[in-house]
DNA sequence: ACCCTCACG
DNA sequence: ACGTACGTGAGGGTC
């Protein structure tokens, strides 16, 4: 049967699907993705039972399978130990923490009904391929979950892998097709590989000398191992005489890698079948509670409840397009070389991917205007042996190729290969950056992004941008920040250690006290006060305290709870207390202590195209979202410096979204109030409440601010109404006074809301777009969060392109100074600068920030100097 | 791996 | 009727 073939059902009819599950392949995995800290009662490990149920549920609800079964190893001897007694020699043992976790699964298993296979001096492997065997035999389907690649070779139409990368969630499913693309062999190629090249694993010895470049190169020219022995007479030299003294160890190796799909096992298929998936949810769920796996008893709840979709999930879908036949073939790091002298002879650009991706085993692409040619690594490149190093090795020679290049995602492509960036230096063209600019994919291999279109990619999508007019904010803002970006990574922002160590004793000195005070006051055992679960369950059930909302999976016990039951209960608020502080010592001192280089800086990673509005976010470690907001956070700040004989320059956009609506809304009473200058939030409540600017009020005036930061969220009354303290209906009088005196920033928002359904997007002042395909959904919710981010979108991504361009102005404007940005915190910009050079970058850094962009209000923008960021600001 | 909570603009 | 302000990232618990 040929892949596509329905194998004689008629079209458009699905033929049912079995799931083979290789349980103990899956319980590693659950094992070494979660902690051990997850036990039961006892105190015995259930992190693997509960990850691979956690899998088993997700699977049912996603893919609906007509049968099921879970295939387990039997202990002892197999019939590969048998014909090779050094078979699978050097495995450790099962670790300590897991082994009984398997009998534990196995009961829950039984209990819910699920076939389990098992035969012994089999392995899981033969069982499944013996399975999935009678699956086709059958007319059924079947997916068989696993880790293990020997499972590929039982790959077909009707036969797929799920395999499971890192983790139990991270998977990608194989059809012939897929196989062929990543690995670069047909399924029945699978053992023949392996019976060439070995695998230290399982101690399969394949032909010493005979690695996975040689072996696929083998493969590609004969087709099978036999031939390639039959032919070594063709080869000459070495590999000719490996050749002819590895047979036996080849021909050994080719059988050990071989399943056997015909295991005397009988497989009691009515066993095997699913008639309903919400039954066997019902049944398990009594099951699962007992253990107390109580996640996962919610996800039964949802799926029984109907939530779970009756329809199959979309990656099926997605995968079947996958599976188209294309043009492609597999290198290794040798092979790499050549096409580089490949590339270089024929003048074209080559395209490379994320090395640390490419590290990890995805894909290295060359294209010119030609031919487009993919060429994937084999798909985990460390497992097959190839070092990091010489993975970036290859990146980084790459890269000092003098011709340009088109990279996905340059800036991870320059910094982790190490290549030697100056500053201003630029991709001729980077893939990522414009498929986010054109509201596409921005992460992942360049295939991915581009959809598998490689000819002429950076032609196609200049010509699309040009088009859709965001041609100009790519080339004079994104492209050139990449570089800005780079210089601020490198720089890294200087830590005083001392001072970091100070607070962090501080703070855990009072972390303490504050602790005892509370179970204390409470009268109850100590429990794991950062467990929200366990928090709830003592003051809700076991103090009796009146409980507010409630969260998916119990009490919710976030500051606003807490805040309102401090009015009664003064416990409430040192709980409060005590969240703060180990907020602020393991978010912010441990965290940021642990990230310090030798020197004692900070190097955050920026993220060009995470935020879907233009912003830039900060990661590894977050240095956008530091403390300032309570006086005792702030003090962070103190610990953030400038070097001996150095100061930082700090300077922020004052109200920059709010001045963004202004000019975007047209609204001639608001630009005034800008134009003239001063408090803007007191002058709006003076218009809004028909006073003089002497009379405002601060209650007028945080209205007045409460309902200007609304507006900018695309506010309800009911939103503006809980962050005022206010009724509903008074917090809707306010958004009317206030629409009253602004008329045009109603109309403007309405508008914004009317394009986004007519367009499907809205824009930015430099033509940046967001998609908005929630505004057609039928999900009124859906709809209404469409309209809030149509209304927000404009401004917050307006904000986001001016100190984009800013940036990228004064980085060009301190060319030739000592001083440079070491820090973007959305409205702010620090400079780390020279304390001969402050006075000059201060005045750089105002001038450029205000003069990014031209509106109907001034932009205005506060500097500072100081020795550390506390002082500056 | 997901949820809750909380830090920032 | 329905859920409820926009955009992020990190740490800890989960059983």
């Amino acid at each position: 049967m040929t892949h596509g073939d329905t194998g004689g059902y008629a079209a458009g009819e699905v033929r049912p699907l079995c799931l083979a599950i290789d349980g103990n392949s899956l319980m590693y995995r659950a094992y070494h993705a979660l902690p051990e800290s997850l036990t039961d009662p006892h105190g015995n490990p259930t992190n693997a039972v509960f990850g691979f149920m956690t899998m088993l549920i997700k699977l049912l609800a996603e893919r609906r399978p007509a049968a099921l079964a879970v295939a387990f190893d039997v202990h002892g001897p197999t019939r590969r130990h048998l014909k090779y007694a050094a078979y699978k020699g050097t495995r450790p043992p099962t670790p300590e923490t897991l082994r009984p976790q398997f009998p534990t699964l196995k009961s829950l298993l039984g209990s819910m009904g699920i076939a389990m296979l098992a035969l012994e001096g089999w392995e899981a492997d033969d069982l499944l391929g013996t399975l999935s065997r009678q699956c086709e035999e059958r007319g059924m389907r079947s997916l068989i979950v696993t880790g293990d690649r020997d499972s590929f070779q039982l790959i077909s139409g009707g036969t797929r892998v799920l395999f499971t990368r890192k983790g139990v969630t991270d998977t990608v499913e194989l059809d012939p097709a897929a196989l062929k693309e990543s690995y670069g062999v047909s399924p029945s190629q699978v053992p023949d590989l392996k019976g060439l090249m070995g695998d230290a694993s399982d101690n399969i010895p394949g032909i010493s000398g005979i690695g996975e470049k040689t072996a696929l190169k083998l493969l590609e020219r004969y087709g099978t191992l036999r031939s390639a022995l039959a032919g070594a007479n063709e080869q000459k030299g070495k590999l000719r005489e490996r050749l002819e003294t590895g047979v036996e160890s080849a021909t050994l190796s080719l059988d050990l890698a071989t399943i056997d799909r015909n295991a005397p096992i009988d497989i009691d298929w009515p066993s095997l079948m699913i008639p309903s998936i919400r039954d066997l949810c019902v049944k398990s769920r009594p099951v699962l509670a007992e253990r107390g796996f109580n996640s996962i008893v919610s996800r039964l709840d949802a799926i029984i409840a109907g939530e779970g979709g009756a329809e199959p999930s979309a990656p099926r879908e997605v995968s079947a397009e996958r599976s188209e036949p294309s043009e492609r073939a597999v290198v290794t790091l040798g092979d790499l070389d050549a096409l580089r002298r490949f590339a270089r002879e024929r003048k074209v650009n080559a395209a490379a991917e994320r090395p640390a991706a490419l590290a990890f085993g995805e894909s290295l692409t060359f294209a010119d205007e030609a031919e487009a040619r993919i060429v994937p690594l084999a798909n985990d490149l460390l497992s097959e042996g190839v070092q990091p190093e010489d993975a970036l090795k290859v990146v980084k020679s790459l890269l000092d190729d003098p011709e340009p290049w088109i990279l996905a995602d340059a800036k991870a492509i320059f910094t982790q290969s190490g290549a030697d960036v100056k500053p201003g230096s630029r991709a001729a063209w980077d893939a990522a950056l414009a498929s986010a600019l054109m509201g596409g994919r921005k992460a992942g291999a360049l295939e991915d992004i581009s959809a598998g279109e490689l000819f002429n990619l950076a032609k196609r999508q200049r010509a699309e941008l040009d088009q859709m007019g965001s041609l100009e904010l790519y080339e004079t803002v994104e492209l050139p920040l990449t570089g800005v970006l780079i210089g601020m990574e490198r720089a890294g922002f200087l830590l005083n250690r001392d001072e970091l160590e100070a607070i962090g004793r501080k703070l855990g000195a009072y972390e303490s006290s504050v602790r005892e005070e509370i179970f204390g006051e409470m009268g109850t055992a100590p429990f794991n006060l950062n467990s929200p679960k366990q928090l709830g369950k003592a003051l809700f059930e076991d103090l009796g305290l009146p409980s507010g909302r409630k969260t998916k999976s119990g009490y919710s016990t976030d500051a606003e709870t807490l805040e309102t039951l401090a009015e009664s209960y003064p416990v409430a608020a040192k709980i409060l207390d005590w969240r703060q502080t180990v907020k602020l010592r393991s978010t912010y001192i441990d965290g940021l202590l642990s990230k310090l280089d030798p020197q004692g800086r900070v190097h955050s990673t920026f993220l060009q195209t995470a935020a879907i509005t233009g912003r830039i976010s900060s990661n590894e470690p977050n240095l956008q979202n530091i403390p300032t907001r309570t006086e005792r956070g702030r003090e962070i700040r103190r610990a953030f410096a400038a070097p001996e004989g150095w100061t930082l320059v700090d300077a922020d956009y004052s109200q920059i979204e709010l001045r963004i609506l202004a000019h975007l809304a047209e609204d001639p009473r608001m630009i005034d109030a800008f134009a003239n200058g001063g408090d803007i939030h007191a002058a709006m409540a003076a218009e809004v409440n028909g006073v003089a600017i002497g009379d405002v009020t601060s209650a007028m005036r945080s209205a007045a601010k409460a309902v200007n930061f609304g507006i900018v969220y695309g506010q309800s009354d009911y939103g503006l109404a809980r962050s005022l303290g206010v009724t509903r209906q008074e917090a809707a009088a306010m958004i009317e006074r206030y629409f009253a005196r602004y008329p045009n920033i109603r109309l403007y928002l309405d508008e914004c809301v009317a394009q986004g359904k007519r367009r499907g997007y809205v824009r930015t002042i430099m033509g940046r777009r967001r998609l908005l395909p929630e505004l057609s959904s039928p999900v009124a919710a859906t709809r209404k969060f469409g309209e809030r981010a149509a209304m927000n979108a404009p401004v917050q991504g307006s904000a986001a392109d001016i100190i984009k361009l800013a940036m990228v102005r004064v980085a060009e404007a301190l060319r030739g100074m000592r001083s440079r940005l070491i820090l973007q915190v959305h409205d702010e910009l620090i400079l780390e600068s020279p304390e001969d050079e402050a006075e000059t970058a201060a005045a750089i850094l105002k001038e450029q920030m205000q003069g990014a962009a031209r509106l109907r209000v001034p932009l205005a923008a506060d500097v500072g100097i100081g020795k550390t960021w506390y002082d500056s600001k």
